[in-house]
DNA sequence: TAGTGGTCTAGACCACTGC
DNA sequence: CAGTGGTCTAGACCACTAA
């Protein structure tokens, strides 16, 4: 047991004692720290210090304190996964769907489909795809596993006279097999876009993704064009911001330096 | 003034009042909030409420407290910002600089060079750059401004052989320039990667960015190679995550998932 | 019911800022 | 120096969970 004394404020000692022992794997993910008066006995200091240190590991997304049970540690990996976009001439055709992206990474992915039905679309999403506000569209929401620990959900948007029926859609269609069907609609895509924003998650996010209250995620909204730049789909990927990099490649001159 | 009862916790019932003050104007940017003491009269409570409140707001980035001085409320814009990316047959020849990008959006830029010097670069940099330990790179650190508020920190890293003399990299170098210089050289830059990541703040980017500790960063890492797939230059920009939206756009046949 | 985390108080002292 | 935010205590009560 270390001093604890001043300058540092004794709750971030704490802290740091705590997070090193998570780190070590003292106290492995899913598991329970020991509770607030007990670590407030070893420590010799008040239980109010106690619970500021685990607000602090709980803002720093290692924890998530849970009323009447305890802190239980997260599972944040050391090691960044990625999501590829290439997008050069290298690309596959057919490209690489979610599935083949994370197999090809020696992961077991799996896919739930939540929802699946004809209903209005969030007024957002409406805008990107050029719709009036009571235009419905079919929206497929999926969780998404990786050796099934959570890792993203997505939700995808189509117009209802571009999905034709509800039935495009059955739970195994696949993206390629999504824009396979969309093609023979005769409503092909030829252009992509991809927009990135982080925002603090939602309390569904937070739940199903086992993160911590307030950690930030990537919602990266995709959205694809026929030959018309008519918008034929959109889908929204929310993951969480901090264990993803996201890596874009293209070719070509460009001199953007933003 | 509201009655602050249960239910709902009562330092969270302040932090309420005080964003929905903030949100109103009643505290704009660059002012500071009264003073805790002050407060918790107002409020009825105690100072340790109060200051549970003020923590919230901060967790939240809506203001920075400053020991000794106050609470300070911060710049948060309501739209994010558009970090455009196009890498499409529409692309310019000679593309948009950071510069241009803004002026068109109707914002005054400006940026400050704050580093130009030959050194070794960070690990993860030079392992990009495919450079030894010893390996120096040419780094250039510029401050970014938009109508006088910070935005972003670019910091540019190109190998010794590739940048020639340190003088490639005078004050208004531009970016398009910057290629163009390489390129005479004989590395010419055909294929782009950019990597986002999201993570805390550092110390330094809180002072620049102006934004509250701990609040989510991009950190996005562009690098350009040349025809023999050679890394020539790596770029990383730091931008206030919660303010920005990053656009990609692209053509071509393409069913990635993810 | 016992044990957990969540909230709150009254009061104290410290560290930092700016006059 | 006075005023600010930052930390800490001792003790209390509440709300939630699980046995």
């Amino acid at each position: 047991m270390s001093s604890l004394e001043p300058p540092k404020a004794r709750y971030k000692q704490v802290a740091d004692v705590l997070r090193d022992a998570i780190k070590r794997g003292d106290y492995p993910p899913g598991s329970t720290l020991p509770s607030q008066p007990e670590l407030a006995r070893e420590f010799g200091l008040n239980q109010s210090s106690i619970s500021r240190a685990i607000a602090m590991l709980q803002a720093e997304g290692m924890i998530r304190t849970e009323h009447g049970r305890g802190s239980v540690v997260l599972d944040v990996p050391t090691v960044k996964r990625v999501r590829r976009i290439d997008k050069d001439y290298r690309t596959k055709p057919g490209g690489s769907s979610y599935a083949e992206e994370l197999s090809k990474a020696g992961v077991k992915p799996r896919t739930d489909l939540v929802r699946c039905e004809a209903a209005i679309p969030p007024a957002e999403i409406a805008e990107v795809l050029q719709l009036g506000e009571s235009d419905e569209t079919l929206i497929r929401r999926r969780h998404m596993y990786a050796d099934g620990k959570p890792v993203q959900i997505a939700t995808s948007y189509i117009p209802m006279d571009v999905a034709g029926s509800v039935d495009i859609a059955m739970p195994d269609v696949g993206p390629s097999g999504m824009y396979a069907r969309i093609s023979e609609r005769g409503f092909g895509p030829v252009r992509f876009t991809e927009d990135i924003e982080v925002r603090g998650a939602a309390e569904e996010e937070v739940t199903f993704l086992r993160i911590a209250p307030g950690q930030p995620v990537f919602a990266v909204l995709r959205t694809a064009f026929d030959a018309e730049d008519r918008p034929v789909e959109t889908c929204l990927n929310i993951l969480a911001a901090l264990q993803w990099r996201l890596t874009y490649s293209w070719s070509q001159e460009s001199t953007d330096d933003v």
